[in-house]
DNA sequence: GCTTATTCGTGAAAAATCTCACGTTATTTT
DNA sequence: AAAATAACGTGAGATTTTTCACGAATAAGC
């Protein structure tokens, strides 16, 4: 009965995990840089460009609860999401490919924020084998066996080119990872119990050209039809 | 009329406007490096993890069709998600902090796939000023405006810390700035008819994390439930 | 303390999205 | 040329998500 109860608790919809990760990004920045003991749904709405009603609805899935007038205490949300996201927990990730965007991977800072570190990142290229990046040697592909053993790695990030990342996705299947971060644009082809989650960067920049492509169409209809 | 139609014909679920963006990338796939003609509704959506019958319910908001027993034509629906994606038209963009992110998006190759062009780079740092990036010179913030107008550029693409990127985001609204692509993780504070587009990269992770926690959570329970 | 003004919490209704099931249609086979 | 088959197209139904509206609760003011 209790695993069921905290089934339930934990049961939330899609859409509202997505939120809830902004609410952690902007709850950070509230308490950090305001120092904001209370937040209200209505001001966090507007950050967020979303409705206050759909702010409740989203934290009434959470234990915390707001108080009427002074809203919700942003310490205790926080801390709340940080439990749900598991950011205390350190989780050990590796980086395959180290060019611009995995070097860069490899020197963010804010991983520790979010309960991940870089273990390791890898290359093909002899030449790059052996150098730094920031703290962490780049290493050759044989090698990752054993970090992932080590560090009982999980997840790798795969920074490569996309002519290369199913070989890559292939190799570390075969590994026995469990989750991969794919920045690469092309769509993998791996056995459906391994995590895939694309991270296309580009596919934003789609998203807004239709918005502004939209938003001109708008203007245009209202100067034409009127 | 002819407007309402085409209004008609454009109007399609938001969630089918975000899988439109994968089956694009997907048919690119099949069409370069597999020289696919025709493919199955079948096929897409065990790519992507989801079913045919939403591969086919999204492809009906589109003007192409399918044929029984062969499936889709993949240069007629990907000259139709070009066209919808306006990727034959080049944007501008300009970006803002030349650190390891800044750098990696304007090295980045793929921009013209996408109807993108990286006009400038810009940072604040003396040091950087005047160095370049791969054939881009990277330029004070003064000479923003200037580019804008050469440019027509309505995008910028925000690279800068956490600390300055609301700084940086006042100072590009003040431009005139159309649509921000924030890479920092700050949730920004911009008047509302500008578009604002999160790709707070670190956030896919938690997702991971995430659904990794879930995977053992029902692994424990079907140990212990039976 | 009592009143008032706010803001939360949440069922119920509405809207959006997804799934199902089957008729339709084009290809392939005989 | 007809029959068989495989896959599309889509309305209807199911499910999920969002919005609405209002009672409950509590801080602040009198
Ligand atoms: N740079 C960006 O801003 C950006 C944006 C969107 C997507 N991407 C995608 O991310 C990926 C990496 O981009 P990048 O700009 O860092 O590319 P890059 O060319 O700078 O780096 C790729 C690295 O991968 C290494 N590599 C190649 N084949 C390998 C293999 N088989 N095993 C291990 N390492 C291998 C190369 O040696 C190189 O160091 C690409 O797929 C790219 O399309 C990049
Ligand atoms: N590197 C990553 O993989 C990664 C991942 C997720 C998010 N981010 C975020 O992306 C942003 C950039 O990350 P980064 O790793 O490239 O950082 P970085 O420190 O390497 O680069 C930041 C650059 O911005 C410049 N800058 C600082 N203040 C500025 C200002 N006011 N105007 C113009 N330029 C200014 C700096 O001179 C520097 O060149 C950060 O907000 C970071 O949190 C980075």
């Amino acid at each position: 009965m209790s695993l069921e109860e905290r089934k339930e608790i934990l049961r939330f919809p899609k859409a509202t995990f997505e939120r809830l990760k902004s609410y952690h990004a902007l709850l950070t920045q509230l308490l950090l840089e305001e120092k904001r003991e209370y937040v209200l749904s209505e001001e966090i709405a507007e950050m967020l460009r979303i409705t206050p009603e759909q702010v409740r609805k989203d934290f009434s899935y959470l234990r915390s609860t707001g108080k009427p007038k002074l809203g919700y205490k942003v310490s205790e949300l926080l801390d709340e999401l940080d439990e749900l996201f598991g950011t205390r927990e350190t989780e050990n990730i590796i980086i395959i490919g180290a060019g611009h965007l995995g070097k860069a991977l490899a020197n963010y800072k804010g991983f520790k924020n979010i309960g991940a570190r870089v273990a390791a990142i890898f290359d093909n290229d002899p030449q790059k084998i052996g150098t730094m990046v920031g703290e962490l040697m780049i290493l050759p592909l044989k090698d990752i066996p054993r970090v992932m053993r080590r560090f009982r790695v999980r997840i790798a990030a795969i920074c490569v080119p996309e002519s290369a990342a199913q070989e890559v996705a292939d190799m570390l299947v075969g590994y026995g990872i469990r989750a991969i971060w794919n920045f690469s644009s092309r769509i993998l082809d791996v056995p459906n119990d391994v995590i895939v989650r694309n991270e296309d960067i580009t596919r934003g920049l789609l998203g807004i050209k239709h918005m502004l492509a939209q938003e001109s169409t708008e203007a245009s209809k209202q100067v034409e039809i009127r």
